[in-house]
DNA sequence: AGGCGAATCACCCGTTCGGGTGACGCGCCC
DNA sequence: GGGCGCGTCACCCGAACGGGTGATTCGCCT
C-alpha cells in the first residue's frame, strides 16, 4: 500500500542525506552508525508490531470445527446474530423469515453446540473460534 | 528480565566485534552500516513485537469504566457467571442467595449496561473490557 | 424416481426472563 | 441519628425462550 512507499522512500531519503553528512560535511562514523541504528530499530517497532497486530486482530473462523459439528450457512447467520444479543424476533426480522423458523435454527444450534441456553451458545461457539 | 540481559549482552557483543572489523580489519564502512542497520531492525521487530503481544494476550479490566457505570462488586460477580451462560438459578445457587437476588442484580446490570436482554449484556460488557 | 439434508413454518406447553415495585437490614459518613 | 449505597428477598405479570413434534418445499445426489 501507500503507506509502505511513504516509508521507504523517507527511508532512503534519510539514509541518503546521512550519507551526504557522514562523507561531505565529514560526520563522525560513529554518529553516522548510532543514527542508522536508531532509525532502523524505529523501522523495526514499526514493522514488528504491525505484523503481530495483524495476526492479533485477524479473526479465523474455525470452519473444521462448523463442518464437523454440521453447522449449515443459514444457522450460521442466525448464530451470529444470537451473539450479538438479538432476540428471536429481531433475528427473523432481519433474516426475512418467520419466528418459528429462527427457534427452529436456534433449536438446532443448541443440540449440535450440545448447550442449552443462548448465552452457553454465544459462549461455546467463542470458545470453538466460530464468531469472533 | 534474563531474556534483556542476554539480548543486550549480544548486542554490544556483536556490536564490538564489528567495529572491531571495521577498525582493525578496515571493513568498508557501507557493509558496517548495513550489519548496524540489519540488526538492528531484527531487535526493533523482536520489541515490538513483543510490546504489542503482550497488550494483545494480556486482558485488563476496565475499572474506570466499572466505576463509571457504578457496578458494584456483587454485581460484576454476577456478570462474570452471567457471561459464562449460567442461569439466574444456577448462579443464585453458586452465589448462596435466592433466585430473586440475581434477577434484582441482573435488572440492575441491564440497566447500568443500557441493555434489556443477558445476551446484550454479554456483549456490552464485553465491548467495554469489562470481562474477558 | 426415490432418498436426503436444508430451510421453512406451525402449534403446544412449560420454564425462564425481564420490568416494576416494595421492603428490610447493614455499614458508612456527615 | 438520618441519609445513602449495597445486598438481600418477595410478588406479580407479561414477554421471551426452550423442547418437542410434525409438515412442506426445494435442490442435490444416485
Amino acid at each position: 500500500m501507500l503507506v509502505y512507499a511513504a516509508v521507504a522512500a523517507l527511508l532512503v531519503f534519510v539514509l541518503q542525506w546521512l550519507d551526504y553528512q557522514h562523507t561531505v560535511r565529514r560526520l563522525s562514523t560513529d554518529v553516522y552508525v548510532g543514527v542508522v541504528a536508531a532509525v532502523f530499530v524505529a523501522l523495526g517497532i514499526w514493522a514488528g508490531s504491525r505484523l503481530v497486530k495483524r495476526r492479533a486482530t485477524e479473526f479465523t473462523r474455525n470452519d473444521q470445527a462448523m463442518e464437523y459439528l454440521g453447522i449449515s450457512p443459514r444457522e450460521y447467520e442466525v448464530l451470529e446474530l444470537l451473539a450479538k444479543g438479538h432476540s428471536n424476533a429481531e433475528i427473523a426480522d432481519k433474516l426475512f423469515v418467520s419466528g418459528n423458523t429462527i427457534k427452529t435454527h436456534v433449536a438446532r444450534l443448541y443440540s449440535k453446540l450440545e448447550v442449552s441456553r443462548r448465552t452457553q451458545a454465544v459462549e461455546r461457539a467463542r470458545e470453538l473460534s466460530l464468531i469472533a
